[in-house]
DNA sequence: TCAAAAGTGTTGAAGATACACCCATGG
DNA sequence: CCATGGGTGTATCTTCAACACTTTTGA
């Protein structure tokens, strides 16, 4: 035992970032333009650098597709099969990522593109990284129904109906409108602005999240 | 960007051990015998190996300090501040475990001492490892109350009783006996063995978990 | 005046909580 | 016969789910 050689590694960090978009949940993408998997789909992801933390790294990666500083993030899980990278063995620490639509850049240049893909259909990806998706989603899911993730996916100000189209995308369920609105305005999370939405028909009360930071709720609610 | 140095780590796997005792909840603590933090109490951890994965590294060192297989394990949380170990760069995946008390070896040589601390009174840990801790607690009591996670803290014949104090200890809260019998029953996890407890007192009917593999509850229970 | 989304209360059902006494055993 | 933990049912309260119509606006 004294003489099995320890795992010397390098680290990836490797970011699901997810969006509404269309009335879909959508995940950000890019094609590949190195090997491994040269010209495959994989999430945005890089190597941890010497003397960086992993959410720092992160963030990084975030920073170079969207423009968004207050974003919900969170680390998912560290994947760590020996065999997971043709390279050798690389650990990838995920995180998930909630960005507004309107705030992803998709870069699109000769060699390289980034795609939003409907979370029901993602094309092969590389690595392990359909893997990582679906424990993304799976993790999201429980996230929105015992706390306040959803200030992520939207504007400062938005409408209690913006606000229920979230819950039914990403939870998959149809809510009832009254029933959503008492339950959503009793957690106290919401404070009314004087602003209305604009648009062709009746406008609506803009509401704002009091806190843009994480809250934990006690009980789940959705 | 292209010359910043990737970091390139050791792993290690630091396990925080869960325990009841006493009517207490226990964590496996062990005095390090080897610089850095010599002598300070740390969690059961070691380095990942060549060719392994963490939740086989986690096996490894669990086999070390009890006898069981079955037992309930799940990653945690990757840590990784580019301080936590004076010796470097070195990221540790932590995983947590349930086993019953009786299934812990505690080793005391003279140079070697495990012990199980309440985690009520955790001495000044080494490395992170009280943060760690933290966060298992954390994670621990809300495993309690949606996963079937009790199983693994009990032997496989137990009374509805045992049960019971198990949630009361970890969750910090007392039950109605009628009230939890009723529900844990009805939450289908359960079979009737035709054994009885000993003692001195009226026997209770033994129960058994049908499956003994985690299994999520579709609402919080407890 | 029409189409489209905003907004608003009540009732019934189900689930959760509170609560107290008798039973079986070993010493 | 006593001390100790085992075992059981009901009434109330709270919470959740179901449900439909009127209002406001722009086109």
């Amino acid at each position: 035992m004294k003489n099995t050689p320890k795992a010397i590694v390098e680290i990836t960090v490797d970011v699901v970032i997810f969006t509404i978009e269309d009335g879909e949940l959508k995940v950000l993408l890019g094609k590949r333009i190195i090997e491994p998997y040269l010209g495959k789909w994989s999430l945005p992801g890089g190597f941890m650098w010497k003397g960086e933390t992993s959410i720092e790294a992160a963030r990084r990666i975030l920073a170079t597709k969207t423009n968004v500083a207050d974003v919900y993030l969170e680390q998912l899980y560290t994947f760590d099969e020996p065999t997971r990278d043709p390279r050798g063995q690389i650990v990838t620490i995920s995180y998930f990522a909630l960005v507004p639509s309107n705030m992803i850049g998709l870069k699109q240049t000769e060699e390289y593109k980034s795609e939003l893909f409907s979370v029901t259909k993602i094309p092969a990806l590389a690595f392990d990284h359909e893997k990582i998706v679906k424990y993304a989603v799976k993790r999201l899911r429980s996230k929105l129904e015992y706390t306040n993730a959803a200030y992520s996916l939207l504007p400062n100000k938005f409408s209690l109906t913006e606000l229920q189209k979230i819950y039914e995308i990403i939870l998959g369920t149809l809510q009832d409108k009254r029933n959503f609105r008492r339950k959503y305005i009793n957690l106290g999370l919401l404070e009314k602005t004087d602003a209305m939405s604009g648009g062709k028909h009746r406008p609506a009360v803009m509401y704002r999240f009091k806190k843009r930071q994480p809250i934990e709720l006690q009980e789940k609610a959705f």
